[in-house]
Parts: structure tokens; sequence; C-alpha cells
DNA sequence: GCGGTTTTGTCGCCTTGGCGACAACCCGTC
DNA sequence: GACGGGTTGTCGCCAAGGCGACAAAACCGC
């Protein structure tokens, strides 16, 4: 695994993320990671991918964009030293990011299992669920914002919706019941929407037969909702409402 | 350090988020937890407190909410058998969000130190380093997002200039010299905002000598843009543009 | 220097959605 | 079963900002 021109211990080590390892990891690490030239625009991996390798930025500036029907997000940039990629990290993951060269990149490829033994000395495996039940929540966030980004309330409002169903739903005849009773204006702060809005939005739904409303307690329909997300700016059941879009870059 | 009730290991193991723990590791974690009763809308844990404690959500659910300037976003919800608060394994970290309880909730509490050592069998140190280069970076830009909701073009596109400006700035006479050419349609992908609009708005920084514009470099300082970010709704030096502000809930 | 390409600057029109102001209403409590 | 606070439903007005369409610059490879 150190046919290539390698990579120098010492010079890892000059980066600033990766000094504190000791000379030995640094050692371990440079022997590992495959070096690799990406020329700018290229792409490093997609999103959707499985994920199983390990990046370290060696020079160069790379990109990490969200991608939500050909709506791109620029989630984030990758400086010299930083590692990524680290989707590869978390139990049966896909990137959900693409990841392309700003500029031209020198990269150093590692599988997660060699990462993580040299780094910390634990079995990926291990780690790999520590992660999930401490910072998988973050995750989980960070994919929901860069998917608002560009939304309209309508389609933001779904989504909440769907997942606090996964989240706090009860299986019954006619969907899924949600256990908590939220406020409208519980709703609108977690889409970020005013309150008068959700619950127009709500009714709409209603209307539409996408939720049901038991008194005050809510019951949804994942499939329609899904549906709702999934589709352009378009309607379901009933062509009444007009759906929304004004989200569209150029 | 066990004096209270207590919690019985095996109803730990139950909890869907920690089943995959040894026999040994749900006792140990169970003997570690301190439980503590919290009554529906009690505070948690506030936003900048030092973070030095993990805890484990026994029952009830909590919300999460990210606070800027009176604006509250609820940023997520917490559910039974979840961990939170898991900024205390980051290295030198102040909370983030509030977190208080969305019912009554009864929570685990326990040191990072030793959750990290029963989980893992790391020393906390070194498994902060390595969260830090890893997720760290998920972090920052959950920060970034949760910000964003509910702010203007405006403020978004402050706020990303600065980030860019302390990763790929340089220091000069000026302000801060940005060493990469972005086009306006990179940053508008970056603040989430139309092209022409992100144009518009760089003008208007222009014009308040906000940024400097050297051909098609640009230089920030820093200072007037914090300044904008901090400021409710105002203008910094030139009363001229009227501000913002359509982003107050009621 | 030249011609094509990329980037920037500007309009105008039009939708989304924030916000204030109420009225109606539900629901638990006394 | 009446009261009162929290919640929901609806309007109207208006600011923010998306989007198309171009023109003007700046940039780049030859």
């Amino acid at each position: 695994m150190s046919p290539k021109p390698g990579i120098d211990g010492k010079a890892l080590g000059r980066l600033p993320n990766l000094a504190w390892l000791s000379p030995d990891q640094l050692q371990g690490l440079a022997q590992s990671l495959v070096p690799q030239k990406i020329k700018r625009r290229d792409t490093i991996f997609f999103e959707g991918e499985s994920a199983n390798r390990v990046f370290v930025l060696l020079s160069g500036v790379a990109k990490l964009s969200f991608i939500h029907r050909d709506e791109r997000v620029l989630v984030g940039l990758v400086g010299p030293g930083e590692v990524f990629g680290v989707s590869s990290l978390l139990p049966h993951m896909t990137r959900p990011f693409r990841c392309d060269a700003f500029s031209d990149c020198t990269i150093g490829v590692v599988r997660p299992e060699t990462f993580v033994g040299l780094v910390l000395g634990v079995p990926l495996e291990r780690f790999s669920r520590t992660l999930e039940i401490t910072v998988g929540r973050w995750w989980m966030m960070l994919q929901r914002y860069t998917n608002f980004v560009g939304l309209s309330v309508r389609e933001r409002l779904a989504g909440a919706l769907l997942e606090l169903s996964a989240k706090f739903g009860v299986e019954d005849a006619r969907g899924t019941l949600l256990t908590l009773k939220f406020t409208h204006a519980d709703l609108a702060e977690l889409v970020g929407a005013s309150r008068q809005r959700t619950t127009e939005q709500l009714n709409e739904f209603e209307d539409e037969g996408i939720i049901i409303r038991d008194g005050r307690r809510v019951i949804i329909v994942p499939q329609q909702l899904r549906a709702l997300i999934e589709t352009p700016a378009n309607e379901t059941a009933r062509p009444a409402h007009d759906g929304v879009g004004q989200n569209r870059r150029n």
C-alpha cells in the first residue's frame, strides 16, 4: 500500500489539523494515504455513492455541495489539511454531498478502518457506533437544513412533518399518528416560518388529504407527503392549490 | 457516584441507541449516570454555558433551540434513549443550543470523560481531537445553517464572507484579502440567494465600505461585517440603505 | 490585439411570505 | 357551566427577493 511516490510524515505533521498526532501515527498515516491528483472542477466523489474511503486534502481547495433536484447548494469549502468524506465513518452510509475540486488538488485516500485504527487505535465498528449515537443527530440536522435552503414553506413543512412522524409517530389505520401535541407555533419555529403561514399551510394539507386532523392531534399520510417532497412544484391529489415555485437559481 | 435510586443497566440496553453496548458497559454506564427529573418547559442547559456534561434522555422529549437575538429556531427534538449535549465531547466548547424539556423528562447526567471511557475505552482528549478533525466540519456547517434560518440575504452574505475570510483570507493593509476568486454565482450558491441579488448586495457592501474591491479580488473589513451581524437591522456607516427586517416571528 | 466566453450590473414584474390585528374557538379549571 | 388563557383561522398590506432579459465589462487563449 505504499508503491506511489509517497507522502512525508513530517509534512503531514505541519498541517494544523494533524499536528497533535504522534510521530509514529503520522508516519503510519503517511504510509497508508494513497496520493492522488485532481484537476480543477473534477469530481472527487458523488452524492449517493457508498462511502468507503476517507480523504485528506493535501493541497488545493475542494467544494462540498448538496444537490436536490438540480438545485445545488454549496455546503462548504475544504482547505488544505482537512479531513473530508467522513460519512464513511458512520455505519452503512452513502455520501450525502458531492465533492469536487475548486482548484487543482492533491488528496490522500485511505480506508476508514485504517484511518480510525491509526488515529484512535479502536476498531472502526466501535467508533462508528459511538459516532452514531453522539453526533449522528448533527448529521440529521445538517441534512435537514441543507435541504431547506431554497425550499418554500410548503416543502419545509412537509419535510418536518415527515421527520416528526418518523420519530414520534404511531401507526394508525389512517396513517401515522403524531403522539405529541405540537402547536402551530412550534411547527413554525421548526421550519422557520411565521405562525400564520404555518396554519394556512396545514389547512391546505388537510384539504388535500395529506394530513387528517383528529381534534388537535394530527395524522399523517407519509406516502403523499413524500411524493410532495420529491416532485417539483405541482399538485398531488387535488389540482386546486397552485403549488409553489419561486426557488430556482439561474 | 451511585447514591441515587440508580438506573438499571438492563433497562438502558433496551434503548435502541444503546443496545449494542456489552452488558458490562451498560452496567458501568448505569452506575455512572446520575438520574434527574426535569419538569416540562424547564431548561436543561443554556446556550453559551461551558459544556462539561453529556446527557442521556431516559424518558420524555426535549427540545434543542438555537437563539439569535431573541429569534429562536427549534433545531431539533430529542427522544427517549438519545444522547445529547454532545458538544462537551469537542475540545473547549460552549453549548451552541439551548435545551429544554418539551414534556416532563428524566435524564441521566455523566461526565464526558467517563462516558467516552466506558463506551470507547479511549481517553477523552484523544477522542475529542479525532472528532474535531473529522466531524468538526459538520458542526460548523450546522451552526451556519441554523444561523441562516430567518436571516436576510444581506446578513447571510455577511456571515459567509466572514467565514471565508477566516478560512482563506490573508492579512492586508486594508483588511483581509480573499485569496480565492469566487464568482458572484459561487457566493450565491453558498448563501442560498439568486445571483443577481448577490451582485446587488455586494455592491451595497462596497458603497458602505464593508468590502473593498481590487479588480476582481475582494478585501474584507472584518470588524464592520461582524458589527453588521450582531446588530439588529440597522446601518453601520452610511444610513443610506434602509437595512432589512422582515424576519421576526410572532 | 481579437473574438468568444465568462462574469457583472441593472431593470421590471410578480410571487412568497412576514406581520399586525382580530375574531372564533377549544379546553381545562374552578 | 361559566370564565379565561392558550390556540387557531383569516384579512390586508407590503417588503424581500426570485427570475428573465439584456447590456456592459472583464478575462482568456491564440
